[in-house]
DNA sequence: GTCAAATAATTCAACCAATAAACAAATCCA
DNA sequence: TGGATTTGTTTATTGGTTGAATTATTTGAC
């Protein structure tokens, strides 16, 4: 029943306020005044005022010297994200490589370590050390530049329950994994919350951020496996038990080849990396069959698709929309539009940043009580 | 970014909490007292006397008289969901028959009219007319029963675009048809705001509403046409233009039959009421196949089979489960529960006026100032 | 060069809603 | 009959927004 559950007190008003002014200034293209600021969210100036004060003194804004001018008046001061303050550490760990990344509130990345290294033979525990340390040094290297890190989130290529618990990551040949916990036993990251999320999930909210166009899409990760994170309307949607996406396993040819999950005729058989050099129009036939079964199902306006499809993205482009025309029940009434991600592998690592400091902008109350 | 962008003032506290409150007594399974639900929602005792008061004098809650005995200590007043107050009108089109009921705050189908007759050669205007008659019968005798009917809802078997236009409704042969503008000229529903929805979006609301339990699924609706509710968290999702759903184009056989819509191996073609009944193995092969990628994709716990697809849920069970445990990725870590609908024919009418319902329920405050 | 107009930001009293604590009401149990 | 107990109401307090008045700082006109 969608069904409310929380009561409200005068505190998650000003909760709530703190988070519009926050996000009026990260969404502005320019550095906007108190006054931009009321005008756009509907507060008072006097009500804006109060609010910035507050962010400004935990540490979230800045007022910019010199401010934007205008016509006549008193001028106004240019408010925007402070770069020192709070940030998010991305971790990812992939079949060739581990990598960490410190990303500040305004969405710049101030720190990036990547370690190209095949991660199969390693084993879960291996990897994880690894990437603690690099993880480390992308912390320290971080808090020297002032920034403070509030969390991290690590990006696998897998299936990911509750708690962060990696119940399986075939292509790292891993199986029950407590990320986490790992992760925990390394002691300049011991204080950190981590959370764990599937990698092409954490691509889909790295290509929201730097995009801004379209809430509602589905991002489309070919590596080894196919993934998919489903943006709807600003927000990852991850499934009741966090296991969305798995597009891979839908089935194109129900009587095809074998796939490695036991079932015949999956997407991966026909679109996975190593299936995509040989034979792009089966791909791009494969690939579009599976992407209208999205649209058919969820009216999704756009289609990114990223990993390894990005760079055959001109050769696969026209076989998958002609099978979207074909059969997209409603291609006659609106078109679906595909594009190619554009932040390359570090989607997931940034992604990931992200989903630490969208929690600050989200709830910068928090952040505030915290800072003091 | 989900961004927020409305600014939160007291009256928005009141009147979320008035919400809270009043979902709280919707939601119990007893009629709980002022006290229980302070405990329940976190509110003081205080707050919910004043919240509750206000409620009572809008006439959406009242007080039963012979209150719940429990041990010691002054006996409580049970609030229960008034059944005097407003109403939702439901109506539905569909190829051989008309509906309309009017359901009140509780739930309860107060008035419940059908006029079975083939729509397809009437056209929508006389379909329109005939249904506003109807329609206006049921208000009529909600209102003589002392009930306010706030709203209209319409479930039609087709897409629907913003503003309640019907795109195209293929068994109806209906093609941009305005059908708020038709009803509104009938003179007893001239008053009334209606919206319009797809008929399978709706059926989906009204399992929602009798089954209680999970608030993520999907509903399949098997008509001549085949389409789906989704609801995802006890909302309902319905894509960005309001055109999801369509499970009846996804493509099950890639190189098979021909379907109306012009692409190939379609499940409607499989599954559709008029191949359903010659070979229940293909139709449930076909459906296996169409919802492990929802399954895949979206991971719901739970799907509904409803429409024509009920009296043959014994039938079809098996080859959707045996498609469903072969090709959904994480069948083996938790199942997929499939069930059959428990509305019959009434869902979509029923769930139509839920919606009405659900809007003064999410939000008794502007009732409230409508009430005086 | 001074003053009026304009715009930005702050101050302050008023208001509204929730809280906490005390109080009143109504029952049970000994 | 009286204490214990639970419900519901009353009252003072707190916190946050509003709106109006005030202060601050610039442009432009004379």
């Amino acid at each position: 029943m969608s069904a409310p559950t929380t009561p409200v007190r005068q505190a998650s008003v000003r909760a709530h306020n703190l988070a519009l002014v926050l996000h009026t200034v990260a969404n502005s293209a320019d550095h906007p005044s108190r006054a931009a600021i009321a005008a756009a969210t509907g507060l008072t100036r006097a009500t804006v005022s109060a609010l910035v004060d507050d962010l400004i003194a935990g540490g979230l804004l800045t007022e910019i010297d010199p401010p934007p001018r205008t016509g006549a008046g008193r001028p106004a001061a240019g408010l925007a994200l402070t770069s020192a303050g709070p940030a998010g550490l991305g971790l990812e760990i992939n079949v060739d490589y581990l990598a960490a990344c410190v990303v500040d509130l305004t969405g710049a990345v101030r720190q990036r370590f990547v370690e190209h290294d095949d991660q199969r033979p390693a084993g879960a525990a291996r990897s994880l050390t690894a990437l603690g340390a690099l993880a480390a040094r992308a912390r320290l290297a971080a808090e020297a530049d002032g920034l403070t890190v509030t969390g991290a989130a690590l990006a696998v290529p897998g299936l990911v329950a509750d708690g962060g618990l990696i119940r399986v990551a075939p292509n790292l040949g891993w199986q029950d994994v407590d990320a986490p916990a790992l992760l925990r036993g390394v002691p300049e990251l011991a204080d950190l919350p981590v959370t764990v999320d599937n990698e092409a999930n954490l691509a889909a909210l790295g290509e929201l951020r730097v995009t801004g166009g379209d809430p509602t899409f589905l991002y489309v990760s070919g590596e080894i496996g196919i993934g998919a994170g489903l943006v709807l309307d600003g927000d990852l949607y991850r499934g009741v038990r966090g296991w969305s996406g798995e597009i891979g396993h839908l089935t194109v040819f129900p009587d095809g080849r074998l796939c490695r999950c036991g079932a015949n005729g999956c997407l991966e058989q026909y679109a996975g990396q190593e299936f995509l050099a040989g034979d792009e129009p089966l791909a791009a036939r494969a690939l579009g069959i599976a992407l209208s079964a999205v649209v058919n199902l969820l009216d999704v306006p756009v289609i990114v698709l990223g990993g390894a499809y990005a760079p055959y993205f001109g050769r696969l482009r026209g076989g998958i929309e002609a099978e979207l025309d074909r059969r997209v029940l409603t291609a006659g009434l609106a078109p679906v539009t595909l594009r190619a991600a554009t932040l390359g592998a570090d989607a997931a690592m940034r992604g990931a940043a992200d989903t630490v400091i969208r929690a600050v902008r989200d709830d910068p109350a928090s952040w505030l009580r915290r800072a003091g």
